[in-house]
DNA sequence: CTTGACCTGTGGGTTACCCATAGGTTTTAC
DNA sequence: GTAAAACCTATGGGTAACCCACAGGTCAAG
């Protein structure tokens, strides 16, 4: 099957599929005359185990890896299970850094609902933002 | 003061300073012998002030905006109030989104602890991730 | 007067795709 | 039989907010 047929049967987008083609995940055959892509049922099935990787967070530079593997004959059992391992805090750490953001905004729309907006002078910009503290050191990212 | 001593002193690196010069956050003068860029202590106000916005989760692009309308002597408030209220849902969608991600991986590694690891055979890659739910696609083998 | 610390701009990298373009091929319709 | 529609290709650029390397100019101190 061509790139589209792979792509509908995946639930993906055609980019999606020859994405994960140029970044070797998927090694599908040439068509000797045209060139064009030709994937196997078993792309397919390989289509869907990376979307289930996905869905659990790996990133496709790890699904190549696992994917490596396995076609080395290797299970890629024990590096699933590490690379869960060691990114579910770095998730955990994420949704706290998110939380602690959306409480931030949150308190800040609530303090400005009695604040005049006030017409930047020189030294002042809005001094919604500027009621709020400033930053120690760190960066954050939304 | 040149870039190092502006980044010192707002608790950012180098880099980020020439960023936000490169983006229009700032605007240095320019030394005329050497072309070094030079801040004045209100240029240190600004990246403060750039700081605290980041901090509310506002982008270098919504700060250059909110900034110009300041510098053209217009209040920012009301933009700076719509932002925030509608990017605030944003946040608790990417929270609860996060948690999803959270929960499926912990999980699978749960439901993993008493699984073997199995040895790719071609149909199986890794029973660990093809044990779960494959995620919608548009049509399955009739 | 030579280190070493600092400055400049340019260009490439990060993530997982999406989109535009130009041009070749296959399928469909008349 | 052919023309248009639909699909294919590779390439390069865009996304966000920086980080880093590089080559080359500038400057304070020993």
């Amino acid at each position: 099957m061509k790139v589209n047929e792979l792509a509908k049967r995946g639930g993906v987008t055609a980019e999606t599929v020859r994405h994960y083609a140029r970044e070797q995940l998927l090694a599908p055959q040439r068509h000797p005359d045209n060139g064009y892509q030709l994937f196997s049922d078993t792309d397919l099935e390989r289509l869907r185990f990376i979307q289930r990787a996905r869905k659990l967070g790996f990133s496709v530079a790890e699904i190549r890896d696992i994917l490596s593997h396995a076609d080395q004959g290797d299970s890629p059992c024990p590096l699933v299970r590490d690379l869960l391992t060691s990114r579910l805090p770095l998730i955990r750490a994420r949704i706290a850094e998110l939380e602690a953001l959306a409480e931030r905004m949150e308190h800040a729309l609530v303090s400005w609902q009695n604040m005049p907006d006030g017409t930047p002078d020189g030294h002042s910009v809005c001094r919604l933002i500027e009621s709020f503290p400033a930053p120690a050191s760190s960066q954050e990212t939304p």
